[in-house]
Parts: C-alpha cells; structure tokens; sequence
DNA sequence: CATGAATGAGAGTTCATTCAT
DNA sequence: GATGAATGAACTCTCATTCAT
C-alpha cells in the first residue's frame, strides 16, 4: 500500500471515528461515512468493506493513542495518589463532557457483537485500567498515602463504579455534582479508614 | 377502545417484549413485531405506529410489572439485611442469566434517544432503587446488623456497581465469581466496620 | 395466497418469459423484470426473491404447457409417420422463427447450473421427446411405414441433431434449407431402407 | 508496438483464455482477468478494452492453433477410418472432460452477439470440420472402408450430432456411455451398409 | 377492525472506465 | 508504458408506511 493510501485510510479513519462518535454504531451507514469524508460510494470500500471492519480498524486506532497517553502519564513523575486523582479527574471529564467520545458506539458494538474474548476492546480497557490502579493504590499503600487490604478489590471496585457512571451518564445523564460524589465515595474507603 | 382491543394490544406488547428482549431495540422492525406476534402488517399499525411507540408501551408494563414485584418482596416480613441480600441475588441471577431481559434493549434505547428527563425509565428504577437500599441500610443500621454513615451514598455507590456489571455483563461477559467478588466487596464496607 | 395473487404471480411469469426470450438468462436482471411489469420494486420481491427463482417458475410453467401440448397431439388420430413429421415440422419452425423462445436464456442458465440431475429441465424435455419418437418409430415399423433396427437409438439420434441444429441457429444462425436437409437425412435412414 | 509489447498481450491472452474456459463469457469481469493476469487495472486498458474485446482476440488464437493441429492430424500418414475414428475420439475426450475448454464460453459469446457472419468462430469451425470429415468419408469411399451415397450429408450429419452432444455436455451433463453410442450409431452408417 | 398487496426511499455492493502520477 | 486510486452508474434487497378491499 503506497504511502498515500495509508494517509488517505488514516483520514478516513479519523473521520469515521468522528461519526461513530455522534451517531454511535448501528445507525452509521456506508454512506454515512461517505458523505463525511467526501469521497465517492467507490472509494470507501478501495479501503473498507464494511462499517464493522472500520469501527475496528478506529478502535484499535482508539488502543494506541490510549497507550500512548497512558506513557506519558505515568512519566511524569508524581506520588500514586496525585496519578489516582488524575486518573479519575480525567475520568470525570469524560463523563461530563457533552461530547461522549467512542462509549455508546463501543457499548452498540460489543452489545451486538457478544465477543467475550481478550481481543474484547472494552474488556482490555477495563483490566488494564484494573490492573494501573492496583499498583497505583499499592504503591500509596507502601508510602503510607492510602489505606487498603485488598489493592485488587478495591482497584475493580473502582473500575465498576466508573463504569456504572458511564453507562449512567450516557442512558439518563449524569450531574457533575452526583459523579463528585461517587467518585469521593469510592476514594473515602481508601484514605478515611485511617 | 374495546375489551378486545385491550386484549390484542396487550398481547402484541407481551410478544413485543420476547423480541425486544432477543434484538435489543435498534435492530428490530415493525415486521419482526408483525411476523413474532403472527398479525396483519395493517393490523399492527391500528395499535402502534412505530417501534418506539412499542417499546415505550413495553416499558410502562414492564415497570407496572416491577412495582409489583417490589411490593411483594417487602410484604414478606424479614430483616432488612435479608432483603437486601435477597435483592441482591436476584440482580446476579439476572446478572448471570443467558436470557438478558430487556437490559440490552433499554441500554440501546435510551443510548438513542437522549431523555434525561424523570419519564426516564432506566432513571426510575435506578432512583427508587437507591432509594428502597437507602431504607434497607438504615433498618439495618437501627437494628445493628449494619453500620454506616451515610445510607444514601452506599445505596447509590451499590447501585452504580451493579450497574457497572451489568454494561460489562452485556459488553464483555462476566463470571459469577466476579459478580460475587464485586457484591462482596460492596456489603463489606456495611458489615464489616465492626 | 388470495386469488388476486396467483393472477399477478401469473401476469409477472408471463411478462418474465418475454424478457428471458429476449434478452436470455443472466443479462436479465429484476430491474428489468419490474420496468416489463410495471411495479415496484419491491412488489416484486414480494413474490420472487431472485431472477434465478423467477427462471425456474417460468420452466415449470413452460413444462406444463408443454404437456398440455404433447396431449393434444396425440389425441389427435393420425398415423405414426404422419405424428413425427408433425414434431419435425414445428421443432423446424421453432428453429427458423425470429422469436427464440427460451431456448437461449435456458441453455444460459443450465450452462452456469452446472444441474445434471433430473429436475434439469433440458434433460427432462430431451429424455421425454427420445421417449415419445422412440415409441412412433415402434409403431411405424409395426405398420411398415418405418425401417428401424433399434428405435431408441434412432429417437435420440434424431434429438441430438436437433439439439445441434438448435445451438448452431442460436449461435451462427441457420437457413431453413439447411435445417430441411439435416431432417430429411435422419428421416432417410427410417424410410429408405426397404 | 514493441516486442515486448506482443509478449505481454499474448501472456494476457493466455492467461484470459483459462478465465473463459472456467467463468464462461458473460461472467468475466475486467477485474477477473486484471486478478488472473497480475496486471494493474489500466494496465490491461492498454491492450484491450473490453472483455469482448479480449475474448475476440482469444477465439482467433485458438482459431491458429487449431488450424496447426488439424495441419498435423492429417500430416500423419494414416487410413481415412482412422483419421476419422481419431477426430471422434478426441471430440469424446473433449465431451466428458471435466475442462470444458472454450465451448461455454463461445456458445454465450455468439448467442449474445447474434453474429451470424463468416468471422463467425463457431461457422468457421463448424464448416472447415465438415469439409474436412467430407473428404475423409470419400477418401474411405474410394478405398473402401467406407460406404456413403452423399459424403456431404453424411459429414454435416456427423457434426450436428457432435454439436448436440457438445451443448447436451454443458447443459445437463452426459455419460461416457451415452457418447459412445451416439458416436456408434453415426458410423454405422458408412460402414454397416455393406 | 383487519388484511396484506403495493410503493418507494435508501442501504449495500460491484465494476467499467478514467486519469494524475 | 504502467500504476492503482477514484468515480459514479447500476443492481440487489429491505422496510416503514399506506390504502383498497
């Protein structure tokens, strides 16, 4: 593939992502796409063959840039709980954001697909996220920042509550004030518990 | 309308749901309705004139239907920290079971359709959940079987993991030892604050 | 399936054949059908679902007439010889006519079936005709109007040279002449040998 | 046009020769050979374009070909009979092999073109493989192996029989015996009528 | 009320053909 | 000469919705 065809299937990509984005997944259409990026019905199946093999190809687009960010955020050297914080600011951000990102298209996609497996792209998300925390909260136990007997636990809890807030926010919406306070709850049983 | 429209409508919502519940929301036409309930394609446009219009119908009867179910399970004189266990593993079993329900359907729904409003039926049932819990929480408390500060926040906080399960259960799959793990980890902060 | 239906079942076959007898098999498409018929698209997918369903009604039809015709000229008394010329006289015609019939479209479709069993329509027609000659020459040979050792053989002699005189009009064309003489010469072997 | 202009056309005439002879005529595409040959889609543009271009240019291949077979069969010194039973023998081959060679391919090619001209492949062929049949019956005659009151008949004869045994093949399949014993019965009647 | 035939808009997909590089 | 990206026309098929009976 010639160096301007992988320009053009990045732009397409990065275009569709934008439309899954708005419209979520089963309602976008080939032509959907089509129209967004101003090409020709043709020209979009040169590239892709179907809106499924495309919002693939934007999800596992979506997994690298989330590796990246994530590099970059544990370079910057900080003590654990000002990362957790960070994490879960970042986290609130997201859910308030009028702008929903990738959620409800994943939620449609992987609701439909029923795929369980380790190429399951929110499953990956969810244990990695897991498993950051984990050591997060290890590591603020060590240094005294935290208060926790089960790392593990606590870092799934966590998880799981963010994802109710999530699903929360994208079904019947969501105050700030109301994810304030769940996120505040979750970290209570980490530092109050002194 | 007359004693046998009533009937035929309620018939076509019963039918409705067993598609709904199998499709999720999105996926389903008017003809899936038509071909499941055996009926006229005319003939379901004299009741309904849409799948939203269906699917909303099936909503309010599910509800009327939960009303139900949750007063029966408080009549049972019990403790509070039974019933909450009850209630509990009836969200596992849901949580577990191959059948999802209308969880699919509704998550599809209202991911759509952006109302925010009290007419929200996921916000509904999430809201007099938290506000039944909160109850149960503060019985226990009076009575010792549990302790906590602040009722309302450990309602909320369950709820939000459970549904935290549920969009993983629908999306990813999930264990019944995890949801064990989850619930456990949940009622600790309850009982375990000795 | 009301009777309003079988008639517009029946007008659509009708008007298909016409177009399977102009424009052959795989040229056809349900374009085409709908413009010949006057409907809408998807009126016609309301009875057919592909040109390949709507060929193959059309065979079953044209079978049946088929029959129909093979009844009457035998009901009609008249000797052996005088039958068989008959049949010659009218595959000739069919030969020479401008109007093709099916022969095209149904050498097309059976080319691309690759069916050899025996719902082939060809066979059918084929293995039938060797039948019908067969037993005419028997029976001319028993009133002396026919010399033949072996019947069968003669009867799909005579069918396979029509088979080739029917290709070769439908693939370089042919001359009424030329069609006279290859007949008279599979004739001359039957009559000449006193 | 340079030689390896010529080298390239004839590699892509080759090469679309066993498109034909597997996909029949009507069913190739421009991508079907650009696919088979390796080419880039303009590149094939270069040479020809259209798929009935190339199939026109492949037949007068063939046609050459075929001619310098012919030159050799008879440059063999051998009996009339024998050339004869030879040129069946290999018609037989052609018929119950499962590589139908160019015959499906050219039969839809001419009863779409309805060219019923002297550049006519089939006529072409047809013709020279009667005169030439011809000349082996009288040559027979003259020494005889044969018996035959009009070699012309007689030859023509043989070859509508082939011709119906050929599209009998493609379209509904036939047996090795069946051959033999049509192929049987035309020559019984040079050589039974002693 | 109830039926189901009919319509037409719109999504998916494939291909011949062109054209800048 | 050669490439292959791009276009747009044409075809298949499905549905929501209407309407005569």
């Amino acid at each position: 593939m010639s160096d301007k065809s992988v320009q053009k299937k990045k732009y397409i990509l990065e275009t569709a992502r934008g439309v899954f984005a708005e419209k979520g997944y089963k309602s976008v259409t080939m032509k959907d796409i089509v129209d967004a990026c101003d090409i020709s019905r043709g020209g979009l199946y040169l590239y892709f063959s179907s809106t499924r093999e495309i919002f693939l190809e934007v999800l596992k687009m979506e997994q690298e840039e989330a590796d990246d960010v994530f590099e970059k955020s544990i370079a910057k050297e900080a003590g654990p709980a000002d990362i957790l914080a960070l994490f879960l600011k970042e986290q609130k951000r997201e859910l308030v954001s009028k702008k929903p990102g990738l959620n409800k298209a994943s939620y449609e996609f992987f609701m439909d697909e029923q795929n369980y497996g380790k190429d399951n792209f929110l499953k990956k998300q969810f244990d990695s996220a897991v498993v950051v925390i984990q050591k997060l909260i290890e590591a603020g136990v060590e240094n005294g920042e935290f208060y926790c007997e089960d790392a593990r636990r606590a870092a799934s809890n966590i998880m799981y509550v963010l994802e109710g807030l999530k699903i929360a926010s994208l079904t019947r919406g969501i105050t700030e004030a109301a994810v304030d306070r769940e996120i505040m709850y979750v970290m209570r049983g980490l530092v109050a518990e002194e």
